[in-house]
DNA sequence: TGCTTGACTTACG
DNA sequence: CCGTAAGCCAAGC
């Protein structure tokens, strides 16, 4: 298993009207966040890639602004621009 | 083997 | 709210 398989599952367990950051993702799989933001541009197109947001709720820097409307059309809790990470933030089993 | 870079995070001003 | 600095770990050269 690499970094890009394991991030790519951890994205993919995230429901839609959620998100969760790379930091938590990280912590998930084990790396740290940057590994997971390098392993993103691997995984492609065919991943929820805008559940992933910032540590502090903002979309993903790339594919810029397109985040906010896909995670609009989830129905993800937004504060603004930012999402709501108190109410959206997705959490795995304990 | 060692240095640079990156879809980041936290802390501080 | 925005900019800067240090920490972080894997991949590329």
């Amino acid at each position: 298993m690499s970094i890009v398989d394991e991030v790519r599952e951890a994205v993919l367990t995230i429901p839609p009207g959620f998100v969760a950051s790379y930091g938590d993702i990280g912590e998930r799989v084990g790396v740290g966040p940057r590994q997971v933001g390098r392993a993103m541009s691997l995984l492609g197109p065919d991943v929820p890639w805008w559940r992933v947001v910032h540590a502090d709720g903002a979309p993903a820097t790339c594919h810029d602004g397109r985040a906010s409307e896909l995670l609009r059309g989830e129905s993800t809790p937004m504060r603004g621009a930012r999402v709501d990470l108190k109410r959206a933030r997705h959490r795995w089993a304990l």
